[in-house]
DNA sequence: GAGTATATATAATTTTCTTATGTATGTAGG
DNA sequence: CCTACATACATAAGAAAATTATATATACTC
């Protein structure tokens, strides 16, 4: 079950970046909770990765930020730059032709259409 | 076209001991071959890559080894143990599982049966 | 002699993740 | 009251895995 970690490595930052790209702006927590509920469980995401590479790409101009109060609890939002709306479209692009190399390489090609 | 490396980070050992499984025996830069080869050239190993995790999984008992001389050059050719037949099966289970949860989180999902 | 292909190896560095810890609020259970 | 769990962020220390660069060696082509 909870084991499909470990081959993460590469794709963090696709996943949050599509994930804000999908809801327009999330906060770190609400980030590990909607990849713990799409995933079934199988991916937790944890904080000591989320939260350097959420800081990264704002750094880097991917992202920007505000912070809002809510229950007595501070909520860090993330939004995408345009520079992070282009990124996701290459990230994706990535992806995609990633998985399609890694199902003909691993012989797990869907049937070709 | 060349810029579906990045992503491979996980993914390495799979891929050289799903090849293993496929090939019987191969040595190193056979393996970088195939790989350009299967993925049209989108995927190149580096041979600081392969090398150092080919002898991790060989000290870990995964894999063996013989030399060959062939045409007055050295070929060190790998092959799985019987450790390396599970171990495949086992990462072949994850690559798929961790496959799915990304087409899932991508939104990448190629139709529900 | 330079460049490419074949073939392996390793050292230095960087990136990225895991693990652990710390802060802080709120609720629920014993 | 203390513990545990959920929410919410942050960072430090260490490990793992890759990149980049270098080195060796043979053989062929320009």
């Amino acid at each position: 079950m909870g084991s499909s970690n470990g081959m993460l490595k590469g794709s963090l930052q696709t996943i949050m970046l599509k994930l804000l790209q999908e809801n327009g702006r999330m906060y770190g927590y609400e980030i590990t909770q909607k990849v713990k509920e799409i995933t079934k469980g199988d991916i937790k995401l944890t904080e000591g990765a989320i939260y350097p590479s959420l800081h990264k790409m704002e750094a880097e101009g991917l992202l920007i930020t505000h912070t809002e109060m809510v229950e007595n609890r501070v909520r860090k939002y993330y939004l995408l730059t345009e520079e992070g709306q282009v990124e996701v479209r290459n990230k994706l692009k990535e992806a995609e032709s990633f998985i399609g190399n890694l199902q003909l390489l691993l012989n797990m090609k869907p049937a070709i259409s």
